[in-house]
DNA sequence: CATACCGATTGCATTTTGCAACTGGTTGCA
DNA sequence: TGCAACCAGTTGCAAAATGCAATCGGTATG
């Protein structure tokens, strides 16, 4: 059968996408910049729940770009440090990620803090999940945007974090 | 932060998601049973684009089925063939192999004959995965749909693809 | 001018993957 | 009855990917 790539697999969407991002940390490594908007290697190598290694982080990195999902500008600010951005091939990976965090946070034990984002992306559907990616156009590409009335997706998504860790504190204080 | 799993990573809906099905084989092997209705061993073995290893595959359907995605009852037929089913938790990964395929078709080198079911379900929208896993529903679970007015799903899938197919064969042969 | 921070890189141990041969059993057919 | 083809895996081993800790040369900060 039509074996046509490198590795010798089919060129098939999922597979081809597998390829690409199929490992287990590309994925969040994407994840930590859309939702995180962590920019800096030294962010997403501390800034995180995961824990990722220096080598691996670099690897991905290096990949992510080879693949046209990242791109990397040096910062004006500090001349080591580098400012990672999605390109439109990478914001589109938001509705893999929101379809992901719909199944996970049906059928896995998602913690109540990191699991209110996942049910808000859901509930929100197509519609939210194109606004945010918008506003990360915005910020990543520099395209401007129409202003909406209201809180943008990710003030949105951060408040309602901000808001269970509040509750949970809160409940513990009193327990 | 707040580190829970037994990997040590963090109990984040994406992460948990990715523990489970972010690895090279486990999506393909859904896929293979979603869109090529592979249900035996040999089947997912040997009639797929990807050659995958004997062990890997064999590892991988134990796993599947401890996370509760996929069940192994015998076959009737043959006393050594084993007939591996999507549990509704397995079907509900639909969405998120459309997400990759409408992506990997947009950004990746995808073969026309392959990239055509990617565009179909990309049109179609989540109304037609829906309709798509109710047929899934039907064959792995025993669960009587609601009759629809015209051809299935995965009847349409399939026929693109033939035609698409029968297409490319009849210009080679005026070419 | 010392200390902390910056993006990585290096060496090495562990784990995962890939390949090919093989096992014990079943089925279909002559 | 016997034999070839098929069945779902398993085994041993090599190769590749991953994970960890220490380190590098350079930069900002007090």
């Amino acid at each position: 059968m039509a074996a046509t790539t490198e590795t010798g697999r089919s060129a098939c969407a999922i597979n081809l996408t597998l390829e690409v991002v199929g490992d287990k940390w590309s994925l969040l490594i994407i994840r930590d910049i859309i939702f995180g908007n962590r920019r800096h290697y030294r962010e997403l190598l501390t800034k995180s729940d995961e824990g990722i290694s220096s080598n691996i982080l670099a690897d991905r990195l290096k990949t992510l770009m080879e693949a046209g999902i990242l791109t990397r500008e040096d910062d004006p600010t500090h001349k080591q440090k580098g400012i990672y951005s999605l390109t439109e091939q990478g914001i589109e990976l938001l509705p893999v990620l929101a379809q992901m965090a719909t199944w996970g946070v049906k059928y896995l034990p998602v913690s109540e803090e990191l699991g209110i984002r996942a049910q808000l992306l859901r509930d929100g559907g197509p519609k939210m999940w194109a606004e945010f990616m918008d506003e990360l156009r915005e910020t990543h590409l520099g395209i401007k945007r129409k202003r909406k009335a209201g809180p943008s997706v990710s003030e949105r998504l951060r408040k309602a974090y901000e808001a269970v860790v509040a509750k949970r504190t809160g409940k513990r204080h009193h327990a």
